[in-house]
DNA sequence: AAAAAACGTTTCATTATGTGAAACGGCGTT
DNA sequence: AACGCCGTTTCACATAATGAAACGTTTTTT
């Protein structure tokens, strides 16, 4: 039972699909091409063409091509992609928050660091002292390895033989190639875990944010003292991380 | 006289009307305020709205307010600035040249140089050798010097110290105070020159490109020999520019 | 050099679609 | 309990989007 079959207004889908037709392997379309591409009759897609050159949202240039123009541009930047991760991700963090009474957390990779951009409080008594806003470093963390496991071995190489890996607790992943063969484990099995490798007596699960391209773009966590993070638990925490999850990428 | 009143679609319209409503000072909307913003009835703009959220270009948070959304980001993240500059420009440059006969080149600044993206010919025998996709130094360079007259102060200040300017010619500037001052100067009068200040024998005057918020994203060119380059003709240079570059600013 | 094909664009009768006033139901305040 | 504000839905109506065909150029083929 989906919701209500609402009234939307058929030309903006119809624009929004033409625009989406413009990608980086294909900047460029005439109007015949582009009606057989989406579906359109030539003269709508030509008209839809005109209002949007009209608004500068595309631009014609001299051979008659249609691209993606400059105040799509500027629309675009005035998104800033976290803060429309952290306001899609409100409710469903929370909900995990409240699911396994743990304190959860969303992470970006920034500048070689874990960003975190919004954080859920469980309702314990003990609770994770990481706050919005603060970086943690990548090797050391659920969400840094995590992140870093899912990014291109480039980026691997680079920040693994351009960084040093100080101990931080006597678990602390500090050889490069432990830290490889970790990141080849993460992606193999789709979570990452800190045993107490950053704060002694914290432990922590993190798993990945896929966009609709399927490339990971944060990172949920879920932290808690080691005293009642049991091991035997993780699936079922896993699976609850999970649901809130693909709430959230509903949206992206 | 304009141009045919053409059937633009009102909907498409609208909805970029509801679009640029949101900006960085008024990033949240509710229907009823939107409506009144845009003058749209109160339904229409429901609708509007609804329609862009189901397509992820507008975002509803929790407390039913509206904010720009993930897929808009998408759409303008795939556009490049610059090569939208260098399709604007194509033509008006090639005009420049064509009139004042002298190289024309479009420049931006990037990581503390002006690199070059675009370049018209003249007919002329003795042309300049700068090509699209080169950098040159700040300093050194008419617009180099006009881009960085036309940045904020704090931007001024961060490049006189934090680099050095070597000597290229006789004519270099090289101290902090005479580079600060041409700064000022230049942004005053709206127009920058280049005397033999990068290579002996080559002249230079630019002249800025704005958009629609009044900042300068790029620079024009017009280069030549000494010998054919006359400081008297120089108002009349800047004039025809002036001309080439309002064609580009409309599409900006 | 002529003919054909392909392009973006315009026209116009037809009909699908967006429209606005009013009503609705939920929520917070008085 | 009454009010005011919110986002949302309804429904008769009028407007605005539609597609087939034709147009005028330009490019490709013959």
């Amino acid at each position: 039972m989906e919701k209500d079959v609402k009234n939307l207004n058929q030309s903006i889908i119809k624009a929004f699909k033409v625009l989406d037709a413009f990608t980086p392997d294909k900047k460029e379309w005439g109007v015949r091409e582009l009606a057989a591409k989406t579906g359109y009759n030539k003269s709508t897609t030509y008209r839809l063409l005109s209002t949007l050159v009209s608004l500068h949202i595309v631009y014609q240039n001299e051979n008659e091509k249609y691209s993606l123009g400059s105040k799509l541009f500027e629309l675009g930047n005035r998104v800033s992609l976290y803060e429309s991760l952290t306001t899609i991700s409100n409710q469903p963090i929370r909900n995990i928050a409240l699911d396994i009474e743990e304190t959860v957390l969303l992470g970006v990779l920034k500048e070689n660091q874990v960003l975190y951009i919004n954080k859920a409080d469980s309702l314990n008594g003990l609770k994770i002292s990481t706050s919005i806003g603060s970086h943690q470093p990548i090797y050391a963390t659920a969400t840094g390895k995590l992140l870093m496991a899912f990014s291109s071995l480039e980026k691997q190489k680079n920040y693994l033989y351009q960084n040093t890996f100080g101990s931080l607790t006597k678990n602390t992943i500090t050889n490069i190639s432990s830290l490889q063969s970790e990141f080849n484990k993460i992606k193999k099995q789709g979570y990452s875990l800190d045993l107490e490798e950053f704060e002694l007596g914290l432990i922590c699960i993190a798993i990945p944010v896929f966009n609709k391209k399927g490339e990971v773009i944060a990172g949920i966590s879920a932290s808690g003292p080691s005293s009642r993070f049991k091991m035997e638990k993780v699936e079922k925490y896993i699976s609850i991380m999970q649901n809130g999850v693909s709430l959230i990428e509903r949206f992206l």
